[in-house]
DNA sequence: CTGAAAGCGCTTACAG
DNA sequence: CTGAAAGCGCTTACAG
């Protein structure tokens, strides 16, 4: 028994000869292992959550594609539960209130703010994933958001753009780089160029470009929306107005949906490292598997991220 | 134990004091069920699997988000796997290679056959989701692909289209819709009209309308694309070449993905009902696991879709 | 209506 | 290096 178990789980002190049977025994019956029971015994259930707002939003597809394949190289399986963007599900998947145990949890919140990690009761390791950072309050893993954010501006920048607007403007990371890129390059930060939005919807994106295109001469010659789809929207309402992107105005986006490149024209935008992103929080994961409950300093770490240059900022080639 | 047990599995024969002593008593300890002993007990496991291509494509990761809403309610766990699109990808997830025993599998399955079925082994229960169709080779469930792309072709014929072609041309349902369509309105089907491409792709469905426009004079009026992302390919070759859509040339995707409403202009599209299409795959696999390991006959099922009319038909109205 | 007991298939000290 | 045995937390006949 004890012998069986050591080959199938890698342990030493196993001749060559036996390990050799063992295995061959296995591939004769067709064993596989009962992973209720692994799990029953081992105090562990095999599972791990995984938080996001929308599953049909392509940014959390995309993410998820990747923290399962990272899970299941770990033998982990993964339950994904939607949150509808709300901030009271939000919260409630913190306190792991799940049909079943589960040995970790992975939230891409949206609207989750440190002081709801105070409240927290459970002690599910916990990774946390998205824009807002949480301090000392949980582990967390993202981008550089101002440094991406700085990079989308810098990139209008060197296209000669001048006025560059902000749209979905609200303190924070992203909007910090807004501000840097413009201040670096000896440029004013114009309120009326940093449209605030209710939503990263098309319809917002879209509202908030009519809104900028309004301003006339003081109009934007160049646009970075804090997200895709946000851009897709400004951008629909360029071409309703008649205006060429990028030509007329060149527009950045965040996050390289798939839907950046099938779009016409195809949209530059900062890229995460997806993979990295789900390595990373998996890592923490079973790094806190391991520390057992004690509770160690949450880490805030960072993953890169690309600028991937298309037709939207570097113009349409094709014939 | 047998009266506790009695509680929480919804028993009959439990009086209504005891009952509620008990539900206090699950309260103040703040007792869940440990699912691994439960379906170690049970001799299952508590996971489906669900085997999508790829979960960054949007309308799977809109058909997962529904399978795991659909399966959550009945208390399992769905394990998604990305078969990558491979067709001997799909064949092993078939044979249910997976880490560890599942209660059941719904595959998405882009390129599998009934002989691929044939050869099955597992005899764990099986849902097939997709266009092809399998006869008595295992339980089905999709729209009438036939009838929704004969809605599709009629809808353009109905905006008075005549030069209608099909971007996507494969031996299947859709092809045959588009085929009945168009003689029933005592139309000729031409050779020309109907091209074929190697991939559902934005850049085969640009290559294919480009080589459609070559046909000059005789170029299409209306396209019918066999899913949303070709149609995008098309539209991008049509604006490319400075035509408008829908004046020149209309189109009618087909999935409805999240793109179709983004995109300008919008997206006509063919929208299955995924909720039913989710809903249906899971009632299949509880049937087939009460049913035992008896070989009950293979049910083919048909769930509702709807046309979706939008920009790429009806025109812009915006301002 | 309700206990006591065995068993689901693993893992893991514990002896040898 | 390798057996024997207990135990993980449930469910389910089986008695009463």
């Amino acid at each position: 028994m004890k012998t069986v178990s050591n080959v199938i789980n890698g342990y030493a002190h196993v001749t060559e000869r036996t390990r050799t049977r063992v295995l061959a025994a296995i591939a004769e019956v067709g064993y596989r292992p009962n992973l209720s029971a692994r799990n029953l015994a081992r105090g562990r259930s095999g599972v791990i959550a995984l938080v996001v707002p929308r599953l049909e939003m392509p940014y959390f597809a995309a993410l998820a594609g990747r923290v399962v394949e990272r899970a299941e190289a770990r033998g982990w399986f993964v339950l994904i539960h939607e949150s509808g963007g709300d901030h009271a599900a939000e919260r409630e998947a913190l306190e792991g209130r799940f049909p079943q145990r589960i040995d970790g949890l992975i939230v891409s919140a949206q609207h989750l703010a440190p002081s709801d990690l105070a409240e927290r009761t459970d002690r599910t390791p916990l990774v946390l994933l998205g824009e807002q950072t949480f301090g000392d309050a949980a582990h967390h893993v993202a981008i550089d958001n101002t440094e991406a954010a700085r990079a989308a501006v810098e990139h209008l920048l060197d296209l000669g753009r001048r006025r560059i607007a902000l749209v979905g403007a609200t303190a924070g990371p992203r909007q910090e780089g807004y501000v840097e890129a413009l201040e670096s390059a000896g440029l004013p930060v114009l309120p009326e160029l940093m449209v605030p939005i209710t939503a990263n919807s098309g319809e917002e994106g879209e509202r908030a470009a009519r809104a900028l295109l309004e301003l006339g001469a003081a109009a934007p010659d160049g646009i970075f929306a804090v997200t895709d789809w946000v851009a897709l929207g400004a951008m629909r309402a360029l071409h309703l107005r008649g205006l060429h992107v990028p030509d007329d105005v060149a527009v950045v986006g965040f996050d390289d949906i798939p839907y950046a490149r099938a779009v016409t024209p195809s949209l530059t935008t900062i890229s995460p490292d997806r993979s990295a992103l789900a390595e990373v929080a998996l890592r923490m994961l079973e790094a806190q598997l391991a520390a057992g409950t004690g509770p160690a300093a949450a880490v805030d770490e960072k993953v890169p991220f690309t600028l991937v240059v298309r037709e939207s900022t570097a113009g349409i080639d094709a014939t």
